[in-house]
DNA sequence: CGGTCCCTTGAAAACGTTCAAATATAGTGG
DNA sequence: CCACTATATTTGAACGTTTTCAAGGGACCG
């Protein structure tokens, strides 16, 4: 099952500082992600309690609604997503989460997963025992403020798309926030691979899948980007920008 | 239906405690509800890092948007509302607060209150300190795990209004949430007085205002509710749940 | 009593959805 | 390698819910 848990990144963006910790790169990073001051004694002690958990084939389910809590993960390679079942058992898709990305944050108030998470590839992680992270924090000031801060940052983020904006700014501000998580996580901004289907985008959006694919189209027609099934070229982020900016606020 | 919906301790001062520690009970409720344990020594503790303030006459800005992070804050009576500007100059409101909750978690993450909030009526509040609330923290894990629920807690509500939901789930899912949040509070779950405007409803459910008015009697020729302009009762729970279960997911 | 803001109502228009069907792609076994 | 099937995506046209536009009440406050 844990094979290999070194993982080669696609791009040297993040340096790799030789470090005497037997971390993988991304798995590194997802730790100074949460422990920010990026002390070596702190990633060493956070590291003590961190799982190594994959690879999970495509369609896996990582949890499901109802779940009992007991970890937060880092995504280390692959594509997660996240949604949840209504009573017409209709799914509703509640995010996309990236290598580097962190899922299960939402599960601690209640102390069992609120959605479930699904493999839409190939999938490795890295879990973190949540309570005992939490006894951690006590102890390490720098990582519970880190942690009050990831739970803070995605308070505001589901309001993206709360808004009644059209068709047009929902795909732009989707694909320029994907843009920018990629480039952030050291991937490039204007290319990329989406593992999900259509259906899967447009339920994200609020939108048919027919909207989503004509706005595809349009977008094409317009010069903005390049769209070759699942891969991604943005040519226009300027235009894209233009047209994203009430949802993103930047 | 003039009848009085008067909040209860409408006293300026602080002066009604009725239990040992000097709290007033919204207070006291508020810092129950961070310090779950509820032990006296927890509450006591906290208490010193408490700020009383108010009263915020209709209209005050609590806080705007980019201003310096230092507190959060409990609504200890009255209502408040957040929101932030697009770049054309339009309002969207992010969210009604009533008395017993807590505003500013979302503004940890970039140490900057990413919204305005505005007072809708007369509002008091309880401040708290958020550095030295989290200095606490690292002392007494229960707060600490509280502090992580709270904010777990509002990550997932958002989603609520993001999906495609009709006009009329929308107003439902809005009257049954805020009749829960009353009833938990103490307050009559079926009869409440709102403050805000019709057009700050419409645009926190993404609905034009016209639409509210219409919905609003269309609800009400079909007895599930009773409007006499911003006093609301309702008549019909298990109608308005009904239509509300799949926003809701209960 | 006059003014202003808020709310309501009606009719037309817009945007996205739904329905229906064609096309393309990946996976599978011959 | 090809045929074959299921899945995914695209496209066109009609429909529907909500918005927009325009105007008419109504409450509150001086």
């Amino acid at each position: 099952m844990t094979r290999s848990l070194r993982h080669a990144r696609p791009d040297p963006g993040m340096a790799d500082d030789g470090d005497a910790l037997n971390f993988c790169s991304t798995c590194a990073f997802s730790s100074a992600c949460i422990s920010q001051g990026y002390d070596k004694a702190s990633l060493q002690e956070l590291h003590v309690l961190v799982d190594h958990v994959g690879p999970f084939p495509e369609g896996s389910e990582l949890f499901r609604e109802g779940d009992p809590f007991n970890a937060i993960a880092a995504v280390r390679a692959g594509m997660v997503k996240t949604y949840v079942t209504d009573t017409h058992g209709r799914e509703k898709v509640l995010g996309f989460y990236l290598p580097g990305e962190i899922i299960g944050l939402n599960a601690i108030h209640s102390e069992r997963y609120p959605c479930n998470a699904v493999a839409l590839n190939t999938v490795m992680l890295c879990r973190f025992s949540f309570p005992k992270m939490a006894m951690l924090a006590t102890r390490m000031p720098g990582l519970q403020q880190q942690l009050f801060r990831l739970l803070s940052a995605d308070i505001g983020k589901a309001h993206l798309l709360a808004g009644d904006f059209s068709a047009d700014e929902r795909m732009a501000a989707f694909l320029l926030s994907l843009s920018r998580r990629y480039a952030q996580r050291g991937y490039s901004a204007q290319r990329f691979h989406l593992a999900m289907p259509r259906t899967d985008i447009a339920n994200y959006l609020s939108l048919a899948p027919e909207t989503v694919s004509r706005v595809l189209r349009r977008f094409q027609s317009e010069g903005i980007l390049q769209v070759d099934r699942r891969d991604f070229e943005i040519l226009d982020m300027d235009g894209l920008h233009a047209l994203a900016r009430d949802i993103l606020r930047d």
